[in-house]
DNA sequence: TATGAATGAGCCTTCATTCAT
DNA sequence: AATGAATGAAGGCTCATTCAT
């Protein structure tokens, strides 16, 4: 049928540009190279989303929503669970969101981009996307800091972008990191470990971390 | 008179460069945008460096130099300071090449956008300008594990990784870290906060990290 | 029902492409505002006229046909009415074909735009529409030049010709005009009194004007 | 030398758009039809004009200034000249510059043009080189319409446009009214027997026309 | 009968680069 | 030593047209 040709070809202009956008970044991909790797005519990005721009937003709201899908922040872990599995459901899935292979992989490596190189569409996904889940961390890490943290203090939401920072970073310097350490491997099995590093020294942080007070005197204090 | 001025329209020519590549990337900077703001014409980058990518290895290797002489790696501290404050020391100054104003702050802006997005000029930078920096950082995290632990363990090393990419994280996102904490500031105060914050942070997981083995058995276990 | 539908996405687009192509000429006007207007398919173009040149042929005719049957040259005047009100009625009747608003004006837009910028349409426009037009206004003109004036003389097709060409003048300069002339109006009462102004200004000079012996001897004499 | 290349490619660029644009308007008209006929480059246009417009713009100006100082207004006649001579020498000119052949040609093809599809260069148009010639021709209709004529008045402009109407109608229908005298040759006698032709019947018109007071009874009155 | 989808040619523009002085 | 001018390749996008249903 024709709508069944139609979606098939938005679906491969839409797996050709996760593919191209994400190796490349907004600006320097270009829609030829998209058109080139889904076989279809560069009119068709234009027919379909209106323009290069038009694309690259589709896509990126449904790769997050395909992400999180396929690897949910709590990684199937039911409600009360305790809140050390918690962080490390939410640090195993958000690597394999951005370190994964497929169709998949998309979600973490475009989010990464874009908050490097914000185009347009930044806002729309902060506030659809990223806030959300910026807001499961903070829980999280509020509950394993204990002592009447909370989500929205400026202490919690520090220690939580240095669990995150812990993340991405592992996804952004991949090259060096492997130059620097040529074993490593980014297959299931060495995400897995990543994971239980990130999770280790993260617990171990904020475990032993400064009360509120301490940390206002010693850390935030201004001059 | 003509040398100077040669050597005049070199120099603002590499000023221009470091602002625009490190604003935009590799790519997605034009020449014409560094001649423009360099107040000189479309061919003297071709005429002083022969292409484009001869002026980002030129501007690479000398915004290393320049930028590790203003912020070392020390920040002054004598030898045989604790490793805490050397810990401090290594986490300021990387927060201070890569969000700091001015000619001196290309350095990290740029060696983020490289590990990011390499080019054929990272194999160069690894070896010359970012291991000798990776050995001083794991040197002082090997020091203040204790235990026997040594610079070159693979603990130590993903250990370093976790300070390393908190630095990085407040770089690279800070779009989105800006969105979601509007009132973060990254003047020379904010950024010293910051610093108090992944040091502290760091500390408390390094002080109370497990044991190599310990780590080997739960952590690195390969399934 | 088919059939209807179909004859009503026929008339739609054929009054859309009325509207299009007065308004920008063959070449510019674009098959997508045609059928944006029309709120039909763009294939639809293609299929009931086989092309974009197909449209606008089949639009001439029957927008020259409709023009002239809505505003006829002679406005409905009996036969042997003096060629005076016969000039009036072919001039106020010209203008209201041009300048007029809705379906019936596009005749002499498209008229005026074809002689501009003639398409291979032009010679049968010329043979079946203007040519019957011209005979009627250069009979007009020889009988008011009087003196035995034929409409097939050079003298009375040049002084037709300078009639019409201040009736076209009009049409087509109408931007420099409205910009010169801030306060002139197309409305009906302005279509009005354009053409008393023309018919006065034409009648004054074809009533003094040189014998045909003058004429050849002072006007068309060669060197 | 470099800048003689330079004016030379740009001239090039200049007098092939002229040819072009006077041919297929401004959005038909394409760089590389421009380019190719000038044998220059496609991105020569961009560098010395810097866009399409650019180029367009700067022809039309161009070609004003060259085309009004070639064929001037008053053909080279004395300051207190009669009116009638003047009047078949603004005639005269305004033909030659849109009829004529060669480099001079292009004023009046574009400005007729320009008149009929304005672009967004035609107010700077009007202000600087059309409203002066409308000037000239009020004053001097205005001299021969006689009993306190301004060239101001509606009256005054309504008559000068039925002059410039006359002359413009023959360029631009040229394509008709060649099929419908086929024997008419545009070449320097045949231009002159044209503007011999209006002159009379404007004379004619102009010397017999009703007074103030008539015209506005009869021809300006509103219903 | 009618239309969503797709196509390839062509548009204007910008790019890094090279030429000629 | 340095630059205005020129170049060809490629960029995103729009066009009239055709395909497949």
């Amino acid at each position: 049928m024709a709508s069944e040709s139609g979606e098939d070809t938005k679906r491969r202009l839409l797996d050709a540009a996760g593919a191209v956008f994400a190796e490349s970044g907004f600006k320097a991909a270009t829609v030829r190279d998209i058109c080139r790797l889904a076989k279809a005519n560069v009119a068709a990005v234009h027919y379909h989303f209106g323009d290069k721009m038009g694309l690259y937003t589709t896509l990126l709201s449904e790769a997050f929503t395909e992400g999180l899908r396929r690897y949910p922040p709590d990684m199937g872990l039911p409600q009360g669970a305790p809140a050390e599995e918690r962080l490390f459901a939410f640090i195993h899935s958000f690597l394999l969101r951005m370190l994964g292979e497929g169709r998949f992989a998309w979600c973490g490596k475009l989010m990464a981009r874009e908050m490097q190189e914000p185009t347009e569409a930044l806002d729309h996904l902060v506030e659809v996307h990223i806030a959300p889940l910026a807001r499961q961390i903070h829980v999280i890490v509020a509950e394993i800091l204990g002592g009447g943290a909370q989500p929205g203090d400026d202490r919690t939401r520090a220690c939580a972008t240095s669990v995150v920072g812990q993340c991405q970073h592992i996804f952004r310097s991949r090259a060096v990191i492997g130059r620097l350490a040529p074993g490593m491997r980014f297959d299931e099995e060495g995400i897995a470990a990543l994971a239980r590093h990130i999770t280790t020294f993260s617990l171990c942080a904020l475990k032993h971390f400064p009360s509120a007070d301490d940390y206002a005197k010693t850390v935030a204090s201004t001059a």
